[in-house]
DNA sequence: TCAATATAGAAAATGATTTTCAATATTTCC
DNA sequence: GGAAATATTGAAAATCATTTTCTATATTGA
């Protein structure tokens, strides 16, 4: 997803792309990992990118509203991935907490005549390739 | 479900239905709504059922870790609804937090061989009939 | 250029959730 | 039955995540 469509998601809610925004959001778009607010945080400061918790939290807050952040809870705690705008369904490691995008079209159900679906949700969890062989190998990481 | 089957699923975890959690647990399952642990609390409150707050919270963690309470993310918050534990989908309004079982055979997805798919979660959102019409009717309730 | 609007970030406030702890209840085993 | 071990309750305190506040700064738009 490119980033000027990014800007004009934002700017059409009156939300603007700063560059401490941007720079986050290189940040989060490259990480294949469904993060907390503190852990973008942290990895923003690893790539030597210092940007007030505050406004990673609204960040986020924005990101998501426009749809291009999905939260995910897991285990109580709240993560969010970036996930773009396209529609599509996630598989989640509660391993690693990696995030991958997976094909297949989107289910159908009974649902009354009288009930507007605006949305859904079609979420795997499990375990992905890499956490188990580390698994076999007797590494819980 | 079962009240004693739902004992059974506690006691083998080393956890008790006390008589506190078995009034709870009336209220919590006798509700069509989602609730935050606040509102379960409110909600027996009205019951003439006082339970300490932690209790409340204590009650959702356990009945959570046996599957049968499910946790949903919905605009940031955290609810809980009671479900039972045969796999189903969910329907949830936005509007009046209603959560009603739908039926339709589970997506099938393509994941790659080497990964463990050991859950799944497909939810639909929209506004139920109820408040469609309570809608049309100019009520923002 | 000037006014209006949005943002950054530190600090403080809030609010939700968890922990602590002493009392009570339940289960386990002799 | 009757310890001893284990689990629960609930109030209070502590903790942690998130939001609000506020001032300076930046951006947008007439
Ligand atoms: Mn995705
Ligand atoms: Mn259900
Ligand atoms: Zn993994
Ligand atoms: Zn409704």
């Amino acid at each position: 997803m490119d980033k000027l469509q990014i800007k004009e998601l934002l700017n059409g809610q009156k939300f603007r792309l700063t560059s401490e925004r941007e720079s986050l959001l290189d940040v989060f778009a490259s990480s294949s990992s469904m993060l907390t607010p503190s852990q973008l945080y942290e990895l923003a400061d690893k790539h030597d990118i210092n940007i007030g918790l505050t406004t990673v939290y609204r960040l986020l807050e924005v990101l998501t509203k426009v749809g291009v952040a999905t939260p995910f809870l897991v285990d109580g705690t709240i993560f969010y991935a970036y996930c773009g705008c396209e529609h599509h369904h996630h598989f989640v490691c509660l391993s690693c907490h990696r995030v991958m995008d997976i094909q297949g079209s989107c289910p159908s159900f009974d649902v009354p005549d009288n009930f507007r679906v605006s949305s859904h949700r079609s979420d795997l969890y499990g375990t992905c390739s890499d956490c188990q062989t580390a698994n076999d190998a007797g590494c819980t990481h």
